[in-house]
DNA sequence: TTGAAAGCGCTAACAA
DNA sequence: TTGTTAGCGCTTTCAA
């Protein structure tokens, strides 16, 4: 039976069928838990984010099913919401399901998670994130995207710029914020005449307000570089709404690029982040450290600037 | 040991403190296909889709997610990209994990599908589509939808529609046409005088390409009610591009409710499909699934107009 | 080529 | 209150 199941073992034709029978009959379906029981992974990773919803981590969640899928892998995908309690739970039900691996953006410092526990129980983790030496990442250059951006925008011969930020992201966002800066800098400018301003929440409806904000700035900035695409294609809106032409009156870059970027009235300029590609290539690294000769790495993807129709030349005034 | 994991029987003091001493320097983390193996539920739901990335079925799976989470259970996002193979194998390998339940949208015919194993193996099953009287399954009422939106131009005295398809969900698309004509019917206009256009692909480019198709229609329909959201914000964008107003040359419905239809330049009327709703009602009944007493249910969910600013009435002529 | 038996990590039932 | 043991479904090893 056990050959049968694993066809280690050449059978004869009459066994073979009498084994079809009895699974026929018995409506017998494998117990795949027995495997694991005996010290082998479960056959599926784990995705733990802090918004598995948003676009940006839906399509990310996209790369890491091609690759599981491949090699016969399920992916259990876990929200934690940004708690901290979710977080510890949903890693420490991974680590006793004994996934294969998890893949994981942490929200909280590393003390204070059971990554030990992953690790102990044999699982394979790759972080989304800076993290130490000990432990495969992957990470995305925030401070070269902020250049690129506002690199894009000096060339186009912009020069009142303003940077809108807002709560959620905060590391990410101060790198971007920094690159920009860099880029007025390499400019020979004033780094400080980067004005910014950040959304009250990450809700719709004040990232929309923010272009009331933009709008109300004495000069009035020609240019906005968003520190995501959803806030930017929200300002925009807010702009569009108004009558306001962009990129004529305001060019705007977003950061991310995702899907709606592309699809938006007035199709957005912005940083590409390669999320699929991301998904991908931790899924990868993950099954990586499964193999005893594993070595671990810590991944920096670059960014590229995708100029769409958001951006262009200011308005001689 | 046992007793102390599950804390069935009280404990002494000086035990307890030994065996979690024990467990701190093994590192020891329990292993839950133990459990499984001996005749449990493994804790995890599995959740298949033909296109999981889908904003709609994003959506329907965080209000999965949510049950499943109140309830220790962990989501095992299946997406089969609409091949029958990979619906195959991932329903397989959730019967043989032994999954509490697994929510699915069936793209094949079901006999086509090891629906058989999945029950065999003890798993709850519930379909979101239409189905047997032997399963669980919640259902949206489109011909109501489509009733309700042709409804609501009808009302606002448009009289010259033009209804939006296009491949994908055929099955959908025809009841939410055929519940359009019904509005027709029940205002005393002639059914046949609502006019088709189906996009020629689901890419965005066939989509915003409907714009022109509708444009160069004579006479030029004063409406249009697109089979989902997401067609009708790319149609919606075709026409702004091209400096057509909405709503006062052509008002538009769409059908979803998907997240991006409010968050759009000109916000899209559209009829709701509650999502996140569906997602918990499946969840629910899943769970109920696993109760002995349980008895199949068929829940049909009804349709909500919402009106936002893609609709008013048409221009006097 | 087939069958029998030990053992994986834990639970549950029992004995001490 | 604690320790011991059988057994869950399968793989693996060994014997027939």
């Amino acid at each position: 039976m056990s050959n049968y199941l694993n066809d280690v073992k050449p059978i004869a034709p009459a066994t073979r069928e009498r084994i079809e029978q009895a699974i026929a009959d018995l409506e017998f379906v494998p117990n795949r838990a027995v495997k694991v029981m005996r010290g082998a992974r479960a056959p599926a990773i784990g995705y733990v984010v802090s918004d598995s919803p948003d676009p940006f981590f839906v399509e990310v969640g996209r790369g890491i099913e091609d690759v599981a899928r491949e090699h016969g892998l399920v992916v259990v995908s876990c929200n934690t919401e940004g708690s901290r309690e979710y977080e510890r739970s949903y890693i420490t039900a991974l680590a006793e399901m004994r996934v294969a691996g998890a893949i994981v953006m942490p929200s909280f410092e590393r003390r204070d998670l059971p990554f030990r526990a992953l690790r102990a129980s044999g699982a394979g983790v790759v972080v989304l994130r800076d993290w130490d030496d000990d432990t495969c990442s992957i990470t995305f250059d925030d401070d070269e995207g902020g250049r690129l951006a506002a690199a894009h925008l000096i060339e186009l011969g912009h020069r009142d710029l303003v940077f809108l930020g807002g709560p959620g992201g905060e590391h990410q966002i101060e790198h971007r914020f920094a690159g920009a800066k860099a880029a007025l800098r390499d400019a020979g400018l004033d780094p400080e005449s980067l004005r910014r301003i950040d959304a009250a929440s990450a809700t719709v409806r004040d990232r929309v307000a923010l272009a009331d904000q933009v709008l109300a700035l004495d000069p009035r900035p020609t240019a906005a570089f968003c520190a995501s695409d959803s806030l930017a294609l929200a300002m925009m809106n807010g702009l569009l709404r108004q009558g306001v032409q962009v990129p004529g009156d305001i060019s705007i870059v977003g950061f991310n690029d995702v899907v709606a970027a592309q699809l938006a009235v007035v199709p957005l300029t912005t940083i590409a982040v390669p999320q699929y590609a991301l998904g991908e290539s931790a899924a990868r690294l993950l099954l990586d450290e499964l193999q005893p000769e594993h070595r671990h790495e810590q991944i920096v993807l670059g960014p590229q600037l995708v100029v769409r129709e958001s951006t262009g030349t200011p308005r001689p005034r």
